[in-house]
DNA sequence: TGGATGACCTACA
DNA sequence: CTGTAGGCCATCC
């Protein structure tokens, strides 16, 4: 399995410093699937199983989509408020104050 | 191999 | 602004 992809993911949102959130495009970009955030958001349905912060991954405008797979709506929020980060009228994260551009990550090796 | 799904993004009416 | 359509990539059946 290629799982390749899901360990870029996870590294990924591993590495989101708290009080900070990422967009899927960002995680998407840096792991090499610019083009195709979807997979990004479908890495994350298992990510969260992987007992990751998706909490901190938001769409390009800071809106929590993923709330309602996160598991609770509220927590989602409830969490990123705990960590400081701020909500506008739109219940969107302060991208511009929040957001936090995750590095590039090392090839796996092959395998 | 190919259609269907997915937590997105962009473009157009 | 809302709704529809297409695209893009990865995985499942």
């Amino acid at each position: 399995m290629k799982q390749d992809f899901f360990d870029r993911v996870y590294k990924i949102v591993a590495k989101i410093p708290k009080g900070k959130v990422t967009t899927y495009g960002a995680i998407a970009e840096v792991c090499g699937i610019k083009s195709s955030a979807r997979t990004v958001g479908w890495a994350l349905n298992g990510a969260k199983m992987s007992g990751l912060p998706c909490h901190r991954v938001v769409n390009r405008l800071g809106a929590l989509t993923g709330k309602v797979h996160f598991g609770d709506i509220h927590l989602m929020e409830e969490l990123l408020r705990s960590e400081g980060v701020e909500f506008d009228d739109e219940g969107c994260v302060i991208m511009r104050k929040y957001f936090w551009q995750p590095k590039k990550i090392k090839k796996s090796k092959k395998k």
